[in-house]
DNA sequence: CTTATTGATACTATATTAGTATCATTTAGA
DNA sequence: TCTAAATGATACTAATATAGTATCAATAAG
């Protein structure tokens, strides 16, 4: 079961390398190259995950030469349920397990309270795991 | 993001389907070509689940002239845990967000044990809802 | 025997994910 | 001003997973 794709978890991967070095060493900009190298992720590929993250303004980026990305936002605040979101949409395990005629698709059904519940409870810890500390 | 493949989705319909039937009308063998008239589901594919369900000793079937399937564990047995296992392997959101270098691959990582945990909530509830409930 | 069923398996189609190629734009600095 | 090193944008390709079809074999009721 794919939970987390492959945009997703490399760009966790760079914004960890991204915020560790920026901890210990106060480096803020960071080139595509740069984190390729280190990580060895596809080096185009990884380019356009961080323009999203950018456009997205949890990066900010900076064109030409000497350009680079570096954290808009602080790492502590930036969640994994936000990274999700970005490359993959709102979180929803399920909204509704049994669309059409078999369970009406009523607001006061049972099955959905609980996997709307349960849908909830997985955002909110997702939530609450961000870059800085998986950083650490 | 899918978290839930059309395999499990038809499963969790057919036996929906088969629970209702069973506690209303006592019908206890069905066969493929009833459950897809009902549901509108296509044949052949559906087979294929069901003859898997059957493998995995959910359900139970009857080769021949007026064969069809039946369960062989009660529906309030069969949780979606259950089905999902079946169609779509091992529920695990994810056990690692960072493999490789970034975060060494141990035991004790605290990131991992997260994970772990919020997987294993997420696996209790989804345990805790099964086909009798749904076909209410 | 015939026919209605499931069993098994190979094939095809579609969608999604992953990754590449390429050119345009920007900007620091020689 | 020119060059080179960076990101921006976009179209393309490859790989993989999902969804579904086609077919024939085996079984068993009647
Ligand atoms: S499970 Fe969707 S309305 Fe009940
Ligand atoms: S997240 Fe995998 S070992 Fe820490």
């Amino acid at each position: 079961m794919r939970f987390i794709t492959r945009d997703t978890d490399y760009a966790l991967r760079a914004m960890v390398l991204m915020a560790r070095a920026l901890r210990q060493e106060g480096r803020k900009v960071f080139t595509v190259e740069e984190i390729v190298l280190e990580e060895k992720l596809p080096k185009v590929f990884l380019r356009r995950i961080l323009q999203k993250l950018a456009e997205k303004n949890m990066l900010l980026s900076y064109k030409g030469k000497s350009g680079g990305f570096s954290f808009l936002v602080k790492p502590a605040r930036i969640s994994i349920a936000n990274v999700i979101r970005v490359f993959q949409g709102e979180i929803e395990l399920t909204n509704c397990l049994l669309k059409g005629k078999i369970c009406p698709n009523r607001p006061e059904c049972k099955i959905r309270k609980k996997i709307k519940a349960l849908n909830s409870r997985v955002v909110k810890d997702l939530e609450n795991i961000n870059i800085e500390e998986l950083s650490e």
